[in-house]
DNA sequence: CGTTCAGTTGACGCGGTTCAATCGAAGTGG
DNA sequence: CCACTTCGATTGAACCGCGTCAACTGAACG
């Protein structure tokens, strides 16, 4: 596991606007917390693949945002076998970013090289006046909620589908989070991880995943070229895996109800 | 499935004693944390096994607290295939005690026939001042980092972990837990599963759970008797399993810093 | 006293693992 | 610029953990 090459670098106006572009699908902002999120000054760091972000029983403070690459949430056993609880893509937040700071429950590592932002100023906004961010603190809450759903979909893969289904439902799940990034190009879709992790990921063995790939290849469901996913019949795909996303939770309503009940204090 | 049977009590001394229990346990409260609990007035419903308390997609605001009982999470798959997510033991919360209203992601059941109080008014509590209850905060974000611990050993039982290793994981996990509520009499802890219950927790079919449980008792390492499992070989067993409870995170530090910042302000 | 439900057992088969070898592409050092 | 290595993907053959099917038991219940 090769050792970073990290630079410091200033949050660039184009990392200012992925992060705001990714909350603001997330909840409605109000004006003065486009302004907080925008003007931040962020350090970013340029992280190498194979980086160790942090470690299961570290002390986490520290919000990181991806800004581009990928990492994972991962655990390893004694013998070496490996479970990958999730993925990271860009635009999804690292560490404590709903509350205080904690232990961390799993290691964090880049499985592919991009940039890091600290953005851990808009947690911390949030634990010293909640009420002055709403939008904030929808945003942060619905990302809390989607990677509890992540997370409980994956159980749903370990535990009870075959492996043409795990397969075909984590790879509908990665293009509909590439696609709420920007990162899709019509039916293609970023896919930088080896079969290695894609086994570690769902519980089964390298050549599995292999001859698994190739069946719905095969089955002219979908194509894995290099690092990208082409999905060529996603409905067919959507019903093997009974896929569906986790639903981004706070309705507008929701959110309105609570920027009313701040607004009243 | 059968329809619970409802009658609506009041939250008795005992209750709101289980409740203050708990969460002394996983934060200092201040006085007046202690009286807002003990005082408090929550609904109480005796409900039967089967019930189900809340099912996927339904809009959830209503915080509940397993006063006795056993629930779980679950989702169904279109061809019957059901994957439990884990299970909520006396002292136990169920639904959005870390923030608002949200949808809810998972189906929840009763398992065991118990008492279900609401406590919605604890998390209202934090909504609205969260300064004023640094102790309860601390508390129910505890609770979650637990549960996330649980989701995330979870995961790794179904990935990575064979049946033997599964189940004894498992069994470890809810004998922590039914230890911290002060269920666990010498080495004889209360487990009101039935063998499909386990099965559709682990991933495995009702057979193979009876006869990996066969396996575990002829080596001398547990029993299930009746609704009663009894450890016999505690440390063997965690071995075996890589057995680790989650951390119960926020450590006294923590939980001071964040008085002392409420307290200044 | 029949019915239902949880647990138990045996026989058999399949999905997925393991082992081992091969291949191509991408470095890397001389 | 070419051997040498490394890494990811691929393939075949043998094996096995676990699922499936089916039958049977005992306890609880009305």
């Amino acid at each position: 596991m090769s050792v970073s090459a990290r630079t410091n670098g200033r949050f660039g106006s184009s990392d200012g606007a992925m992060l705001l572009r990714r909350l603001t699908r997330l909840a409605d902002l109000l004006p003065h917390e486009i302004k907080v999120v925008r003007g931040a000054r962020a350090n970013v760091e340029e992280v190498a693949a194979g980086t160790q972000l942090f470690a299961e029983g570290d002390h986490l403070n520290r919000v990181s945002l991806v800004v581009s690459g990928w990492a994972c949430h991962q655990r390893i056993l004694s013998d070496g076998r490996r479970q990958i609880f999730g993925f990271a893509l860009p635009g999804d937040l690292l560490g404590p970013w709903c509350r205080a700071s904690t232990i961390a429950q799993t290691t964090a590592v880049m499985l592919k090289s991009g940039r890091i932002a600290d953005v851990t100023f808009m947690r911390d906004l949030l634990l010293d006046a909640p009420q002055r961010f709403p939008g904030l603190t929808s945003a942060l809450a619905s990302l809390q909620s989607l990677h509890e759903g992540y997370l409980l979909n994956h159980l749903v893969r370990l535990g009870r589908q075959t492996a043409y289904e795990r397969v075909a439902s984590l790879l509908l799940e990665l293009n509909h989070r590439s696609a709420a990034v920007g990162l899709v190009q019509g039916i293609s879709s970023p896919l930088p991880l080896t079969q290695e992790i894609l086994a570690d990921a769902l519980g089964l063995s390298i050549v599995h995943i292999n001859r698994t790939l190739q069946q719905l290849r095969r089955d002219g469901l979908l194509d894995v070229r290099g690092s990208y996913l082409q999905l060529l019949d996603a409905d067919q795909l959507t019903a093997i895996a009974e896929f569906q996303p986790p639903s981004t939770e706070a309705s507008t309503e929701d959110w309105r109800d609570f920027r009313i009940a701040a607004q009243v204090r």
